[in-house]
Order: structure tokens, then C-alpha cells, then sequence
DNA sequence: TAGAACAATGAAATCGAAAACACGAGCAAA
DNA sequence: TTTGCTCGTGTTTTCGATTTCATTGTTCTA
């Protein structure tokens, strides 16, 4: 910056001045000094700026990219949420630093944020992670998550209506007259995976008293281990047992039921019908089509940015639960 | 620092090299200093550090997240890369900034790097930036590019081997006696897609001298798009004419492909053989299961990382093709 | 025409860490 | 006993931009 002011004969205050617009500098001086920053392909130091300023314009994003380490990816949702955050902070200019870390404990995220590498923390997937996440709380740090919304919540979220997802499924096999309907999803640990079956069963029983509601646990919601623990399933049931109705708690999850399915020769949605979570694109491609609940990643990307803006400003952000919509296919 | 000097009593050098592990401060004051730095909850200011060491420690991925704007995500493809490069740069301790940048020219990504953004450039997808990526390769940026692997290009790129793609799909159709063949991707100023296309439509012809290859245009890479360019091809085309085999230049197209010949009744693979690209986790799942071309996207990111930091060392990188396996399933 | 108000600019201090350099103590060799 | 070396530590300077605060001219008002 010294260069440029020498070359533009002013001082580095003025270059410093001119380069952020400021109304103190002649329109004159403002566009020579311009000129020169740009013939020179001159950039300020933002590491100089974010050392003076006390803030770095950045945030992160934790990310479970791998559901467990060596498997292939995490559903796509988790990126479309990805892909719709980027695109709200780089709306708001803010930097996008992606983090997977290596240790799981507030501590990291602690530091995170006290060596100045990013202002806030936006965690992608609540997980398993509520019990850190309330440690975090406790601390003065920025963050906001991607999950289960709940009342006694210390922290920020923004998530799915999955209690209402639940819901709608139930009903929705409620009004075709399933008898034997099943969750498959995670445990009760996953809050949000909790809040969908507990409204499923309340949905689908309320409307179906005489009817069974199972549940099938999986360990990661990878396509793999779903299609494991349905095809266990199937196995220890014999015929006249076999659910009429799957819901499984993602459509990743749901594709390994149609494969358990199809290997049984059981007709989707004649025999079985089978409604996924999250509308992943491939929901719509793949015979029979998939229904499926949509959340709206768009929108959810845009609230948790906002929402840590809030807290950015010293302002009270509010968690807040994005509509759960069914949407119906063949299946 | 100052402060955790002052209560270990010593000064801040002391402290900053008890942080760093220096061999030059004693066993006994590192763990006081590192003590007392941990009760604080003190972690060492990565600005000023940054400011101050003149490298960031950061390396600048820039990925297309939307094929065009207000799609719904690109090929699953990316993630599957943007996750094997980040977890290739957090062995090496490397920060990864996310970008989509709004503006496509070298300008943008020079000042990434003359501001001090990150120290280095990954491209995930070549698209139709080569031009730009040309001019940028004048300059001493330090970037290598997912894409398309070319003898005269002046940058350093790692991509699968297109060219072999296409001939592995070109004679796997000639070996099921296919005549009619069709490939459907990208224009020709998309570099991967035009290797694609041409290893194909080479060995096909080699095989089946008397046969003929078609080729359909798409706009972008969307199922949307796809689905589109194909209804109109067959729209235009009688009967008799329909292909026999068709390549598409990614799953996400194969499934567009799917549904155009489902719609018409044609049966998979008994009137047309499809092959796709890239080989995304539900290519295995759907019915006919899709046989693709697969690329390893976990050598891919390592190999992107490795060239990167090759450059930054002032070392010379390699351009380098990943292989190309032919995943043959029931299309 | 003096004095105030104002507009544009410059000098110096600051952010926090790290490297260069300096220094004193302890020890070995001459 | 003196010189010279090593070891641990402290002093000082530096990185580059920004924000006081001070300083010029300039214009306007009484």
C-alpha cells in the first residue's frame, strides 16, 4: 500500500481511504489512486485487515461429508444444503471456511473462534452432537445448527418441521389402509430422526387403531448398512408378518428398501408402499418414483445464515422450523 | 499473549515459541506456558499470524454448485470431489475457503491470491473456463484444475482419462453388436465432454465399421436439460431410426435417458443399451441398474492436493489422468 | 478582514505474532 | 584464568492496513 501511495504521490491513508470509497478523498485522487491499484494488480491484505479490524468476514461450516469414515457420501442433502448456505453467504459477502474435524469437542469450535479464524460456526447436522452443542452454548460463541428444533434448546437451530414429516406419512399410509407399517431410521439419539418417527406413529395409529407400527434401527444412513438391517428384517419375519407400509427416514434409505423389496418380488406400492425424506433429485427419476417429504434447503440456508447474522449484530436469533411437505409419487 | 506471558512469567517470544514446540524453551516452561494457555481457553491469532508469515495456510477450492442458475445441484459428481479434496487438505492441515465466485475472470482469482486470500487455487471443474484458466496461467498463481487433460495446456490439471472412457464405452456397445449409437453431452468447448465423445465415437466405428453415431447436444448438464434434448431427438427421428445404444456423457443424463425410452416403451437394455458416466452411488440402485464409466474421486482429490502443494514448494507439477473403469451392470 | 467552519490529507499509534538480534549464565577448552 | 561456545530467554522490529489525531488550505460568515 506504501507503493501506491508513493505512486499516486498521497499517503497510505489516503490509498487506504480511496480504496474503501470513503467520502474524504477527492473523486479525483479516489479515481487516480484506483487507476494505479489496479494497473499494479494490487489487492489489500485482508490478513492485515482482519488482524486491525478484529473480524474476519468468514465463517465456518462443519460438514459431515462421510456418514462414517470409508463410506461413500453422506445422502445429497446434506449437500444441496451446503450448495444453498455458500450461496447465502456469498450473497452477504461473507467467506465460506469448510471444516470437517479431525475431534469432536467445543473445544475445537471454541477455538475456532478465538483464534480469529472465522466469526461464527454454522454446523451442518445436529447428529449426534446435541450434548456438545449445549457445551458450546454456554460459551459467548456465534454458531447456529442445522437439526432438531426442541423447547429446552440453548442454542440456535433451524430444521425441518419432522414431527409434522412424520406426520403426513402416517396419515398418508393411514388414508390407503395400511395395516403393518415400519420406521427405518436412526436412533433415538439423531433427534431429528426421533421427531419423525414419534409423529409417524402418533399420525398413523391415531388414524389406524387396530394397526402395528415397527421400527427398524440402522447405524448410519448410508444405503448400505439400510439395506443390512432391512434384509435382517425380513429375515426373521416370516410372510403374513411383512409390513404393507416402509417409511424410511431419508430417500438413500429408501432406495435400499426398494432393493430388499424388488429381491423379494414384493410390488411397490401394490404390496408395499414406501415413503422417503428429503426429495433428493433421484426421488423423481427412479421407478416407481419415490414419494417422498421435501424441505424447502433453500430457504433453510438462507435462515441459518440470517439467523448468525443476528447473533453477529449482538441480536437474539430465534430457531425456526421449516415447513414438511409430502410430496406423492407412485410409490 | 502478552497476557499468558505475564502469567507464566516470561515474555512473549518465549510463549510463542512454547506454542509452536520450539526445541529452544525448556520441557518444564512449555508446559506452564501451555497450561496456563489452555485454562485461558488462548489460541494463537491466525490473522496475525497470517499477516505476519506471509502465507496462509489455505488453499481456495472454487466449485460450480448449480450447473445454471436456479437449477437444483449439479452432478453428484462434484460433492463426491469437493468432499475427497477436503479431506485430502485436512491431512495436510490446510484450510479450505469455498468459493463460487460471481465474477468468471483471472482478475477475481489473482486477487484472491494478491489479498492473500489463500495461497493456492483448486478448480473443480474446467467447464468452459480454460481461456480464463489460459490467461491466469501467465501470472505466478499457484492453482491446479480438475478437468480435462490436454498436451498443450499451460496449467497443471488431473482429470480422468476421457478419451479412454469414451473407447471403453464404444467398444463394449460394438461387442453387443449395437448400430445405431448416440452420444448425448456436452458441446465441444467442454474439453472432457469432447474427449468423451471422440475416444467413443472412434472405437465404436473401429469395431463396427458399417454402424452409425449420433450425437445430442445439451445446453448444461441438468436431468432437466437432458430430458429435454433427448424427447425432442426422438420427436424428430421415426421409428426405425431410434438408437440402440446410448452414451450419456453423465448418470444424471442416463437417467433422463431412462425415463425418454421409458416413456416410449422401449425396454432397457433390450432395444437400447445405455452406458453413463461417473458412476454416482444410485446408478447401482436404479432399475436396470446403470453400467458407467467410474473415476476415483479419493486418488482425484489427493492428486489435486499433491500437484497444489508441489507448486507452493516452488516445484514443478505434473498434469496427470486418473483411469477410467467400466462398471458393467445390467443397461 | 478576522475568525470560524470545513474539506482533504498526513503522521503516528495500533492490532497480535514471529523472527532477528542481543544478552547473560554456565561450561569446556586453552 | 581467560576465551569462546551453547543454551535459554528477553528486546526490538516487522508484517500491512486502519483509526485516531493533528495539520494544512479554503471557503464562508460576521
Amino acid at each position: 500500500m506504501g507503493d501506491i501511495a508513493t505512486l499516486a504521490n498521497v499517503s497510505k491513508p489516503t490509498v487506504s481511504r480511496a480504496l474503501r470509497d470513503s467520502p474524504l478523498v477527492t473523486a479525483e485522487t479516489k479515481a487516480l489512486v484506483l487507476e494505479i491499484a489496479r494497473k499494479h494488480g494490487y489487492a489489500v491484505n485482508r490478513n492485515a485487515q482482519k488482524l486491525r479490524d478484529k473480524h474476519t468476514n468468514t465463517i465456518a461450516v462443519v460438514a459431515d461429508f462421510k456418514s462414517f469414515p470409508g463410506s461413500r457420501l453422506a445422502d445429497p442433502f446434506s449437500f444441496e444444503l451446503l450448495a444453498d448456505v455458500a450461496q447465502a453467504l456469498s450473497m452477504r459477502n461473507k467467506d465460506l471456511l469448510l471444516c470437517a474435524p479431525a475431534e469432536e469437542s467445543h473445544e475445537t469450535y471454541q477455538s475456532i473462534l478465538a483464534s480469529r479464524h472465522a466469526d461464527g460456526i454454522i454446523f451442518l447436522g445436529q447428529g449426534q452432537r446435541d450434548p456438545m452443542l449445549r457445551q458450546l452454548a454456554k460459551t459467548d460463541a456465534a454458531f447456529v445448527v442445522w437439526g432438531a428444533v426442541a423447547q429446552d434448546q440453548p442454542y440456535c437451530a433451524v430444521g425441518g418441521a419432522n414431527v409434522r414429516g412424520g406426520e403426513l406419512v402416517g396419515a398418508r399410509f393411514a388414508e390407503n389402509k395400511r395395516r403393518r407399517a415400519v420406521f427405518i431410521g436412526g436412533s433415538d439419539k439423531h433427534l431429528e430422526m426421533k421427531q419423525r418417527r414419534l409423529g409417524f406413529e402418533k399420525a398413523f395409529i391415531a388414524k389406524q387403531p387396530s394397526a402395528t407400527v415397527g421400527h427398524i434401527a440402522v447405524s448410519d444412513f448410508s444405503y448400505e448398512s439400510a439395506l443390512a438391517a432391512v434384509t435382517a428384517y425380513f429375515e426373521e419375519k416370516n410372510k403374513t408378518e411383512y409390513p404393507d407400509a416402509i417409511f424410511a427416514a431419508s430417500d438413500t434409505i429408501a432406495m435400499a428398501v426398494y432393493k430388499a423389496l424388488r429381491d423379494r418380488g414384493l410390488s411397490i406400492p401394490k404390496d408395499v408402499s414406501v415413503i422417503g425424506y428429503n426429495d433428493n433429485p433421484h426421488a423423481a427419476w427412479c421407478s416407481p418414483s419415490l414419494t417422498t417429504i421435501r424441505q424447502d434447503t433453500r430457504q433453510a440456508g438462507s435462515l441459518l445464515v440470517e439467523q448468525l447474522m443476528l447473533m453477529l449484530e449482538g441480536r437474539k436469533p430465534q430457531s425456526i422450523m421449516i415447513p414438511a411437505e409430502l410430496i406423492v409419487r407412485e410409490s
